[in-house]
DNA sequence: CCATTTAATACAAACGTTTGTATTTTTGTA
DNA sequence: TACAAAAATACAAACGTTTGTATTAAATGG
């Protein structure tokens, strides 16, 4: 039944060869001669033979994967990273290998762990919202384990990051609603340690101020970056009279508009809303939600290239950060009715 | 700079005994006192040891990764999956390789050919559209390499298949369109050629015969599963006097409503629409859409399962297929407004 | 036609495990 | 104390490649 994998030398016994010649004939090597690298490929070809990856990477020490590592899958954004990674990283001759931490700690760690058994090439890693300290990445540098930080990034670790321009989205955004006539913006965040969130903190008070409005800190609601969360604080938003809120990301927004419609105050007409991240949802949803495109896609490709530039020049020195530019998309929810 | 990674030979040195006794210290074996498990146990974790998997799996003859092929990892319906599938296979060892189709025979071939150099010890698949035939896949069988279908599925090819209950689905949603008092029901559907769309129409079929209403072929539109292929035939739906769709995906769906929203046509009160697989923005939507849940995470882990059953019987020839269960959602886009 | 370079192939070791068999050490018993 | 039985460990081969070095065959030139 189980009828045993044909290796090289096979093929090598076959035609009477030796397999070292094999080995160069598929990989193409000058080194053998144009027709016993067309006989050794075609009787390959025959024999139904398939490279045994695991020894090619034991012997050549470092395998033909790379891992990587994002909070959930089943986010638009991640999902779509992951498919302009695998754009880049395919077609390079690497496969990819998928861990999820649920934003846990302990999850990331495993997952750390498991890509180091696995010797993969190089890691592409979106840190858990729980993680607070580095060690376990630190291990890898030395290991020789490439690693890219890409949306979630620390600057407590060195090396290649990738994120998109959460300041300028931020500040287009508030910008944006202060044009539109708001003048009490809210802002519903997340968990204020992660830098995708301080900056888009750091790019609504800035705004805010280049325009002329004193900030107050009374009106900026951390940890409320679900779609709970944008519902919970309806209500002490509008005893704040805010006439606008920004959302840090688009399920806040969805559960503020919801629960805006449950009151029934008009959006945007009383209270303009603005998310960030362009779910798919935000185009459907009524009315319909303007958000902050982040270009996942583009995203994934950046990380990949970098950490392929990073395993196979082998360099692991430099510290740069690559910023994606991002889009305000303006919808219904921000246009107030005198347009 | 490089410090080389350390092997268990490093560990037998530095402890004066055997690099096979090393292993079987680190593998809990039976043959090895208990005293020097310990002092094993606590050097390798000193001195910073990762074990090779790839000289593990070289030896031990298959490699401990399992691996997905699937059209889209932006899909909910994937992505959701696929978390499933992790749940199940993480623990039990394996690790996660995963392949976009993006639909297209031809890569499916790329990765059912990267999966066999990889040695993946089994495949979960779910074919793409544009795939009819099958010979890439009898292949693997005869490799030893599990394959578990899954979703979408062929019989043309052996073991185990896991897929949602598509014929009951449609013949809930049909069944609840005809029970709030609509008799001519559109439906829009994708190529027939996959078992998710042949059945979902099967359903579709039966539910009308079964409450005494002919089918008119008429009212059914092939290849139309996309948001663009929804408004498309709507003008034709209307002139065939249809006072409802029923559609095999809720991207037709939403694509239904809107167009049906441009014309004037009020859903769900001049046409009812029902869509398939309750994307996460059928709740969002404005109506809200009806649809028919596929619980895809237990889709995977009932896949994922199968598979490591597979596997570790090396039990090839078992063609057991697992339907699981779904559920109607009833929403606004179907309920009439006399209720 | 022989010497010499070059092309083509063969040889052998190595990557880091695992595992069957052999050997040594310990334990128990008469 | 001697001896068998059991426990613990050592030895060595194997998994399928890749690759540096050695060898043989072919080509070139005087």
């Amino acid at each position: 039944m189980k009828s045993h994998n044909i290796t090289i030398s096979d093929i090598a016994k076959e035609l009477g060869i030796t397999p070292s010649t094999v080995s160069r004939a598929l990989s193409d090597s000058p080194r053998v001669n144009d027709k016993t690298k067309k006989k050794v490929q075609e009787t390959a070809q025959k024999m139904g033979y398939h490279q045994n990856v695991m020894a090619s990477m034991l012997r050549k020490g470092s395998s033909g994967s790379i891992g990587i590592i994002i909070p959930r899958i089943n986010r638009h954004f991640f999902s779509n990273a992951i498919s302009g990674i695998e754009r880049i990283v395919n077609p390079a001759g690497y496969n990819l290998l998928i861990y999820q931490t649920e934003e846990l700690y302990q999850k990331e760690v495993e997952g750390i762990q498991a890509f180091m058994k696995n010797r993969v090439a190089g890691i592409i890693l979106s840190i858990a919202a729980e993680t607070t300290h580095f060690e376990h990445l630190n291990n890898l540098q030395n290991k020789g384990i490439a690693l890219v930080q890409f949306d979630r990034v620390t600057d407590l670790v060195h090396g290649p990051k990738v994120i998109n321009d959460n300041f300028n989205g931020a500040y287009l955004a508030v910008k944006h609603l202060i044009q539109t006539g708001h003048k009490r913006i809210a802002h519903l965040t997340g968990a204020p340690h992660l830098n995708v969130y301080r900056e888009r903190l750091r790019g609504y008070m800035q705004a805010l101020t280049d325009h002329g409005i004193q900030p107050d800190q009374a009106l900026v609601f951390d940890n409320s970056i679900t779609r709970d969360g944008g519902a919970a604080n309806i209500g002490k938003i509008m005893s704040l009279n805010a006439d606008a809120i920004f959302c840090a990301g688009d399920y806040a927004a969805l559960g503020a508009i919801q629960e805006l419609k449950n009151l029934n105050i008009a959006v945007p007409e009383q209270v303009a809303v603005v998310g960030y991240a362009n779910e798919p949802f935000s185009e459907i949803m009524t009315p319909s939600l303007t958000s902050v495109e982040q270009n996942a896609f583009e995203m994934g490709t950046r990380a990949a290239q970098a950490l392929i530039d990073m395993i196979e020049n082998k360099d692991n020195a430099h510290d740069h950060t690559d910023i994606i530019p991002v889009r305000l998309i303006v919808r219904q929810s921000s246009l107030v009715s005198t347009y």
